[in-house]
DNA sequence: TCCTCTTGCAGAAACGTCTCTGTCAACAGT
DNA sequence: ACTGTTGACAGAGACGTTTCTGCAAGAGGA
């Protein structure tokens, strides 16, 4: 058989290659190439000849290929650490989705796209898609598919602190222990006597530090700790919990629960006991949603700032990538914001304020 | 040069190559791959040996050379259509997440992957991942992703039928104008003289066939349609829209909300002008979310069941991708479930009842 | 005129995998 | 002993890009 077979003419199943266009347009595979990605030394006629019979064929070079041959496939992973056996399952899902936009459009911005991947069982999808790299969600105490991927040389930034010597490449958080400090302060400064806790079982970096300045707080004030833990993947274990929280005989006056549902779990736990919100009980949650602006009453709010984590974290990944390490530092901390509602203060007055900031930028 | 070069010897750059599993395991390439993929004649010890060394020697096929060498990938997309110019933003962050989970499961099932885009200007993302198929989530009109996904032959399967004459390649949907007609029955039964709606500006054909299932039930019921339109994408706008409707002079007094919020929007709305619900105003949206079971009522939720829509989408999209879709139908069905709570009952007894239910499976 | 640049393009070698097509032994059947 | 048959493996293309190297032709300088 001779090199150039009769059989291959044209687009042989469907979609034209680049040697399709390069015999339309009458010129090599190389001027092709070099016109459609704007290298080589091409008058600009031939360039826009390329261009146009390229378009006409309506020509798309093949991600597999491209890859392939520069080893980069300009795509980065986003993963969020799964619970049960589920793919995913979301305590927080406006941070969550808000996290995720603002890393898209840092991604596209820098000519990266970015793909949500769940983290089930790692190899059955990871290896399904060529990664540049890859930012991983609260990645949990030893994460078989962080420790996979840092073998394989693939840069890993985690949003989240990493637990236990996990080898990311780079990290981005909030100053948890600060946050909880601000707002057990300004529970106390509104009147708070006894304030609760509700928090959550597992050992993720956050619900551990947070407890854990809890519990530091109450012991440097004198206060008894008054909380109550469960699975914070269980919605309905959330509302158990706020109402075993507000049936203890040592009830709080004030609490402030970890994840996004508890404050709508207080509400109504609250509710169930005749309790009035803020008169009886001050209340305050971490959560990035816009409905407890709308609760009766309002519930003040911690955010973490989940849009400047999103774009701090690929923009660290990135760089990473791209070998430009040396410029940002590895750890970043990203300062959270108190939104001060109704529900926290025993006058009404309305307004937003900045909570103690963490250490850097 | 001759053409072993010895510049190459064992793993070039990091990673290890089929090559190099051959050359430590002592056999050839196609013995490596064959035994890796249970392929070829060998005979269990061969096997064994070669997936032992591969192990240790952290091999991971190439991601890219696979799917350019058998043309398929493994991968569908699952896309979110934008509303502005963010990469995505979520009425429904519940049904996403919920159908989402759904369909990676159903993926994951038959060997695929299911990684989410989103739809952000064509191209740039969607070029750089190699695709088997798509799934979309209420395309819009003439959606120019659709379109040239099509028109490279990639199959895609629509979660919502379909505007005009974008050429899916299947389609699943809920009978929407069936659940709308149960709901505002269920509200007459329950007393409701005039009803209200709640809906959207945009074209997509759940706001239109919902909002046209609504006059022609005001049509045919006598009453005369009162109803504000809102962009749904914008939170705010949601709850400018419920006071509005509530301010109107022929105030309803039941209103069902098409989108997400719109219950808690309806019920701040409500408690503005002091109206108490079930007993002067009447409440159902259409929602997947869990927040409305702790409402103060908690508010009736119309579901469109998007598991089973996730489920379904993805068992469509893989028999169009495998060539088996003489099997299916290319256009299916799911019913709808209404969970009747409070705020629809002007009797408080609790139950969960279905709504009339489509025409197919 | 000869030599060197520059311009404009073409050839061909990778990238890492799968798979079709051998090859070589052993062995059975006649 | 000669021919099939089968088991166990190896060789050698593709797949569709990118990119390094190379070549011809014209421009400019000496």
């Amino acid at each position: 058989m001779s090199r150039a077979e009769p059989s291959r003419r044209g687009s042989r199943h469907g979609r034209a290659g680049i040697r399709d266009v390069a015999a339309a347009a009458g010129v090599s595979i190389t001027t092709v190439s070099d016109a459609l990605n704007g290298k080589g030394r091409l008058p600009d006629a031939t360039r826009r000849h390329v261009r146009e019979v390229a378009d006409r064929l309506g020509y798309r070079p093949s991600a597999a290929a491209r890859t392939l041959r520069t080893g980069k496939s300009g795509l980065i992973g986003l993963t969020v650490t799964t619970y049960g056996d589920e793919p995913f399952t979301f305590t927080e899902f406006a941070y969550f989705a808000e996290m995720a936009r603002a890393a898209t459009s840092a991604a596209l911005a820098r000519g990266y796209a970015l793909v949500i991947l769940p983290a089930t069982s790692r190899h059955d999808v990871w290896s399904n898609v060529a990664l540049d790299g890859t930012v991983v969600i609260d990645p949990s105490d030893h994460d078989p598919v962080v420790s996979d991927l840092v073998r394989q040389g693939i840069p890993v930034v985690s949003d989240g602190r990493p637990a236990g010597t996990l080898p990311v490449t780079a990290w981005v958080d909030n100053d948890h222990e600060a946050a909880v400090l601000g707002i057990l302060d300004h529970l106390a400064a509104a009147g708070a006597r006894r304030i609760g806790l509700l928090t959550g079982t597992s050992t993720d970096t956050y619900t551990r530090l947070s407890t854990h300045a809890y519990l530091h707080w109450c012991e440097r004030i004198g206060q008894d700790p008054v909380y109550e833990k469960y699975p914070a993947h269980d919605p309905c274990a959330g509302a158990v919990a706020a109402d075993r929280l507000l049936a203890r005989p040592d009830r709080p006056d004030a609490v402030y629960g970890l994840f996004d549902p508890n404050g709508t779990d207080l509400l109504a736990a609250a509710r169930r006991y005749g309790l009035r919100v803020p008169e009886d009980l001050l209340l305050v949650c971490c959560s990035e949603s816009t409905v407890y602006a709308t609760t009766e009453p309002p519930i003040t709010t911690l955010s973490l700032k989940p849009r400047r984590i999103g774009t701090a974290v690929v923009q660290l990944l990135i760089d990473a990538i791209e070998g430009l390490d040396t410029g940002r530092p590895v750890e970043q901390v990203i300062p959270t914001e108190l939104i001060v509602r109704t529900s926290s203060q025993r006058r009404p007055p309305r307004t937003t304020v900045s909570a103690p900031r963490g250490p850097a930028v």
